[in-house]
RNA sequence: GCGGGUGUAGUUCAGUUGGUUAGAACGCUUCCCUGUCACGGAAGAGGUCGCGGGUUCGAGUCCCGUCACUCGCGCCA
């Protein structure tokens, strides 16, 4: 027999009863009753009562400890079945015990979520790892990543491997940087994205490429981000839009519906047109909308500008080019006045004003008509009611819909941040309606980018996104107004989440040079960052695009889990350091010489 | 860089208007228990109330500062 294990904890079975077996694993849970001595004996495959009688070693371990028994498998009583495990219906009588390994105190429970803050989690991630949730997440990255490569190759494409030792690039986010020893003063920089090495592929000839790819940004953590990350990275040569979305649409929705029913519950999932930019900036307010949020934005700047409406707060900024951003919130009217309280509460913690409302308590039958069964409102409430005489109310109730019983929450401020302001207010009334559609996955595509907007506070044209973007209409298009010009590029959102980003690419270094002129680079400046890749273009560039999609955000959503940290095996905490491999670190005299550097960091830090 | 929240036992938390010896649950230690499966029972150990300063006769509680964690804003082409 085998020294350690004739079978795992999962495998045994009444069909087993009367084998001598061996197995091996962790001490999940202890029940000592004197006489007779219970454990669940716990690996990764499953878990499997022993009892044992009168052992004193195994008496004596603790939980999480390691250890070998040999023993009988035994048919549990009648009435000491556990139907709730798949094991349950037989336990290992043991004969002897090898213990591998006593476990010390564990700083919490492996057996249950004993509800242990990350910082102590992270601290011991390997015990955190051997906690259901956490297991259990783990494989279904694993299983994620599996699905990504089957199905990537299916439709053609190989995995390739590109540097990890890059150069800076000038525009995206922070890098970040490892010195050389051999070039002093110069450094590599680690890819944010493998961007121009996989456009460089597609000059290459290869035509399909991926990589399940790491990707590391320097930039402030969120619950949504960290500093090293990876994505399904994916470009293909002559193709337009519509044949990534087709490729990828399958390989993203596939690999949803393939783990669709991980939390136990099997969720639908839900393709829905695509949506412009403008769209859904107007309409929800965010680039990346929760589709299962029903409420939409729309504009009433108009109510406010009229005459008999005498609301001089919003007067005053729609004067100085603002506008006013209305949420319909739907059958509320009746809510208790703490509902709005509480969301005005929360405008001003975010830094609002407040979020002004009125509740449309009836509307009468008589006067303007609004359609089929509608009429002019009898009477609005809540605080800015009294400024919206009954005509202003009528109009109101037209633009945003409104029926008897609902409220209007208004946002006013300069248009793109009122936008911004009343897609966040959408979201936390909605929560707070509890009203987002359960069980479901709601992707689609946003497109129809932007390729440039003008910095605030410069007043100079920038890209908006990815400068590597094709424009649409090419270089006729680049002559014209440069706001108007459409991009080639596209995301891929599901529930708020931005799952992918990607375009297709510009593979003419005469646009690219215009392109990059317009945002102000100089041709002395691509050249000097792009050069490698613009020289590409030059001898014969296919037309080419892809994208990339989160591997982790998909995981994470797959798994119900509002943090990114939660589907991660080892991963930094929110200030990126890695309290169990106590990373960054310092490092030695001789490093530092060896690189030839010379600490002089420009904020004081105390000496360790 | 900025803002919100949190910080009390190994873990998760409670702690009233400032008032005597800071509590609970789980975990831990010792003991009892032959059918449990979140076993049960008895006893016990375990605290620089994040840290520093201040107010006060008296501070876990109030004030100032600081640090850590966390969520968000900025940032993330």
């Amino acid at each position: 027999m085998h020294s350690y294990r004739s079978h795992t904890c999962g495998q045994l079975r009444k069909s087993n009863v009367g084998e001598t077996v061996r197995l091996s694993g962790w001490v999940h849970r202890k029940r000592d009753h004197g006489g007779v001595l219970f454990i669940d004996l716990r690996d990764t495959y499953g878990i499997t009562q022993i009892v044992a009688q009168g052992n004193a070693e195994l008496e004596r371990v603790r939980a999480e400890s390691v250890v070998t028994i040999e023993g009988e498998v035994v048919n549990r009583a009648e009435g000491t079945v556990n139907a709730k495990m798949p094991t349950g219906e037989i336990e290992v009588a043991v004969k002897s015990v090898t213990v591998q390994s006593i476990a010390d105190v564990i700083p919490f429970q492996v057996s249950e979520d004993d509800g242990a803050g990350e910082d102590v989690r992270l601290k011991y991630r390997y015990l955190d790892l051997r906690r259901e949730g956490m297991h259990s997440r783990v494989r279904l990255r694993n299983n994620v990543i599996a699905a990504m490569r089957r199905r990537m190759w299916d439709e053609g494409f190989q995995e390739f491997n590109t540097p990890i030792l890059t150069a800076s690039s000038p525009e995206g986010a922070r890098d970040y940087l490892v010195p050389s020893r051999l070039h002093p003063g110069k450094f590599y920089a680690l890819p944010q994205a493998p961007q121009q090495f996989k456009q460089l592929l597609m000059m290459s000839g290869f035509d399909r490429y991926f990589q399940i790819a790491p990707c590391f940004r320097d930039e402030d953590g969120r619950a949504d981000r960290l500093a090293e990350f990876y994505q399904l990275d994916m470009e293909m040569s002559f193709v337009q839009q519509e044949d990534i979305f087709k490729v990828m649409t399958g390989v993203i929705g596939g690999i949803f519906e393939e783990f669709a029913d991980f939390t136990g519950e099997k969720r639908r999932i839900e393709w829905l047109p695509n949506m412009g930019y403008v769209e859904a900036m107007e309409k929800y307010g965010s680039d990346k909308p929760d589709l299962r949020n029903p409420l939409v934005i729309c504009d009433v700047t108009n109510v406010f500008k009229r005459d008999d409406v005498t609301f001089n707060a919003f007067k005053g900024v729609i004067e100085k080019g603002g506008a006013v951003k209305a949420i319909r919130a739907p059958k509320v009217a009746d809510k208790p006045r703490s509902f709005f309280d509480k969301l005005n509460d929360w405008a001003r913690g975010e830094g609002a004003v407040g979020l002004g409302y009125i509740t449309i308590d009836s509307l009468s039958l008589e006067g303007e008509g609004r359609g089929e069964g509608g009429a002019a409102p009898l009477e609005g409430k809540g605080p800015i009611a009294k400024f919206v005489p009954p005509a202003a109310l009528a109009e109101l109730c037209k633009a945003a819909a409104l029926e008897s019983g609902d409220a209007v929450f208004f946002v006013c401020d300069k248009e793109e941040k009122a936008l911004k302001f009343a897609g966040r207010a959408r979201d936390r009334i909605c929560d707070d309606m509890g009203i987002r559609e359960k069980g479901v996955f709601k992707l689609f595509w946003l497109v129809d980018f932007p390729m440039y907007e003008l910095d605030e506070k410069t007043g100079k044209v920038d890209f908006s996104h990815n400068p590597f973007s094709e424009p649409r209409g090419g270089m006729d298009a680049l002559n014209g107004d440069p706001l108007k010009v459409i991009a080639n590029q596209y995301d891929c959102v599901c529930n708020g989440f931005e799952l992918c980003s990607g375009g297709i690419r510009n593979h003419r270094p005469d646009i690219m040079e215009r392109a990059f002129a317009i945002a102000g680079y100089s041709k002395d400046v691509l050249e000097k960052k792009f050069g490698g890749m613009l020289n590409a273009f030059r001898y014969g560039a296919p037309p080419h695009g892809g994208c990339a999609f989160g591997v982790d955000r998909i995981v994470m959503l797959l798994a119900d889990e509002p943090n990114l940290r939660e589907v991660y095996a080892f991963v930094m905490n929110g200030q990126y350091e890695d309290p169990m491999m106590n990373a960054p670190s310092d490092i030695t005299e001789a490093q530092l010489k060896d690189l030839h550097l010379k600490l002089n960091l420009l904020k004081k830090v105390e000496a360790a």
